[in-house]
DNA sequence: GAATATACGGGACGGCCATCCCGCTTGTCT
DNA sequence: AGACAAGCGGGATGGCCGTCCCGTATATTC
């Protein structure tokens, strides 16, 4: 087995994944992985050691993020009245987005291939958002015949990565649509 | 003024057209201009020089498709009831899309900036689109709210990149959800 | 059928970027 | 403190692609 990493290993690991979360969410995937080593205060071969491609990077980002927002889908998942629940964990994946272009860009198939991501690993996107749309389905709020594919194009769509202000209005606009037309 | 192209230029010209429309919508606006060239079987040079960059050979090809697609906006808008003539011009955009790759990129943002090209250009997508959406609007039967960059989202998610297959199934489905969520 | 402008082909160029590599530095362990 | 492995920086490499250029070929015109 590998020992543990060097203090500045540690540290500079990071140090690399936090720049790169910010600078992800705020510039999206076509950022280069040189740019985030030049912010991040380190060399181009420290990434790649850590990260050896950038979509390894751009994975560990996204992970941890992820990891967030499926647990709080589990805690929805268990309490309010089904059709409420998914939706809310819809609207804070759309909250999500709007502060997050890297996301958007991996829902949207740009440089990263999110449906591979999200039901190979650890967190499971598409598995807890199955079951909320599942139990929604079952309680006859949501429709019957919609899929998690559904939900995921529907999801881009909120997150169109031309709109230029991504405001609230035109989110809260867009998710009044969804919900109704996800509605039974 | 300049004098009209030589027999061999147009055909090469028109040529060029014709493959560039079949490839952009088989493949995408990923796949190289070199590509285009070969498949027509012409130079390189010959493609830069009657579309000087990719851009510009693009849009060619979109043109003449929106084109034909704004004709017949505008007639729906004559005719039918004004909700119906709506969804089927978003019904047909859909069809549309799920048949050409290149114009779901262009939607997407993918390459290509579609809100300027729709605005700026003969060819106005928006325009037309939005005297649609107005019409329904004001006879009652669409969200008084939306407004044409949403319709323009909506449209992009329910042509998901992601989506493997556009399945018509899927495609049916996405129509409908988004159908209920626009009507008032 | 010769003269001339027009267009062709495809190689060359330059920019961009992810990834790899290696000489040097720095933490770690005794 | 000294020795050694672990890690670092950032230049080098290679691939991809759009665009430009120019020597050659061919349509047009007289």
């Amino acid at each position: 087995m590998s020992r543990p990493l060097r203090a500045d290993a540690q540290r500079n690991r990071a140090r690399v994944l936090q720049v790169a979360a910010e600078t992800f969410a705020k510039e999206g995937l076509s950022v280069p992985v040189h740019e985030i080593a030049r912010r991040a205060g380190v060399g181009t071969g420290t990434v790649s050691r850590h990260f050896p491609t950038k979509e390894s990077l751009f994975e560990a980002v996204l992970l941890e993020r992820m990891a967030h927002l499926v647990r709080t889908a589990s805690d929805l998942a268990g309490g309010e009245e089904p059709g409420e629940a998914f939706f809310a964990f819809f609207s804070l994946m759309v909250e999500e987005g709007a502060a997050n272009k890297g996301l958007v860009d991996a829902l949207a198939g740009a440089g990263y291939d999110f449906n591979a991501a999200a039901t190979d690993h650890a967190y499971d996107v598409m598995g807890s958002w199955g079951r909320l749309l599942q139990r929604g389905q079952e309680a006859g709020a949501l429709r019957a015949d919609a899929d998690i594919a559904d939900v995921k194009a529907l999801l881009a769509g909120c997150l169109d990565r031309e709109r230029d202000a991504l405001d609230p209005a035109a989110r809260a606009r867009m998710l009044a649509i969804v919900r109704r037309g996800l509605e039974s």
